[in-house]
DNA sequence: TTATTTTTTTGAACACTGTTCAATATAAAT
DNA sequence: ATTTATATTGAACAGTGTTCAAAAAAATAA
């Protein structure tokens, strides 16, 4: 039976058209003025037919969210070879992930602000276990092993980069919200707030913190 | 002419009538769902009639949302009396923001996060001189100067004011976004991020940081 | 008081929105 | 060729923000 495969295939496919006619939408006047009928109107067919691939317009969206989201994860992937201290290679994976975030920033405060169950199922990350599922996180948590949390236990390490993150997540939400045009504004605020959360990972390894005291 | 003093001040309740009617809709069936003709029904009025008192439905939706944003500030002030160390009060006093954001989560959220520009102009806090006119950030410097920052020049201690600010900032939308319900939970990864951000502030002071290297 | 002007209010319409559903056209299986 | 299953549509429903000419009400002038 070739034919069940090729329908779920050409099934498939229209899935992709609705999706990839939906985005350009999003593209061209924002995901607030994306709507049923101009998707149908672009793939040219009935705005009823849409229903038959997609339960309702919130799938859509978050059919695309998840895709924005594979997409943040990708770009914050790409760092370059680096050949120094893991220090340096913490500080400037930091630096690098705000720098990404902030070119996508668009798509950066659509996903990762949104309150869907579907898109927080792979943007959440205050959850014990986030270093494991998340890769960010589990990439941060790398990360101090290496350099800042040597001693420390999976747990409170896990901690300690779900706070680097948040803190993080919440200097490139407002330079994102509050539209920050000036670079070097950018830039220096940027550095400031890295070498604040550096510092405090610094005094943690030399008073040798990090177990003990973890309980949840 | 007291007959126009009379009429600015009808023209203005009737503006509250339709601002509050805006917000009992609001509270019963979410932002999101507030309408022009759902507000127009509540005061008995044509749909018609708003137009001549707000330009559109955003103007509405923005009044509130400044209205919000004073009942931020105003539950974010009211903190009991302390007599302790000035670092105790600090800690306190970021324990106390984060506890009265939380306890206003769905408020705050839609505060903090919007980005028109007319609710920003109360909520942005990344510029210089943010110190003089953001309530939250003027406190915090008030409360770095007499622990952590008492040798800093003002203009670092605005900078670190608004790291500390961005950081909680970043914890309190992640807090809510994830719609956390565990107390407990909440509570520890509270706890650990505020001792992060203190535990940076006081390595900031032993190593005399502070000014010099600020450089905008 | 009457007439005129100004302000307030409305009904109806326009151009959208998401969604449903019976009817139809197309393709597959018998 | 006929039945069954799938794909597609037109039309409608109930809702949205917004505009505008017409009507009602109130204030001012004669």
């Amino acid at each position: 039976m070739g034919v069940k495969d090729r329908k779920l295939r050409e099934r498939n496919q229209k899935k992709e058209l609705i999706l990839s006619a939906a985005k350009e939408i999003i593209e061209e006047v924002g995901i607030e003025n994306l709507s049923i009928r101009k998707i149908a109107n672009r793939i040219e067919h009935s705005p009823a037919i849409i229903y038959h691939y997609f339960q309702d317009k919130n799938e859509i969206v978050d059919s695309l969210l998840e895709e924005g989201y594979k997409r943040i994860v990708l770009a914050l992937e790409s760092l370059g070879p680096q050949d120094s201290t893991p220090e340096q290679i913490l500080k400037e994976s930091l630096m690098n992930y705000i720098e990404v975030a902030l070119a996508m920033s668009e798509e950066y405060k659509i996903v990762m602000l949104s309150d869907s169950h579907v898109v927080l199922k792979h943007t959440s990350v205050l959850f014990k276990g986030a270093s494991l599922e998340r890769p960010a996180i589990q990439m941060l948590c790398k990360l101090l092993k290496n350099s800042y949390c040597e001693n420390c236990s999976d747990d409170y390490v896990e901690i300690v980069a779900q706070i680097v993150w948040s803190s993080m997540f919440g200097l490139i939400t407002r330079l994102i919200l509050e539209g920050h045009k000036d670079k070097q504004f950018k830039q220096s605020i940027v550095e400031h707030h890295i070498d604040f959360i550096i510092n405090s990972l610094k005094s943690m390894k030399n008073n040798g913190l990090g177990d003990a005291f973890y309980e949840i």
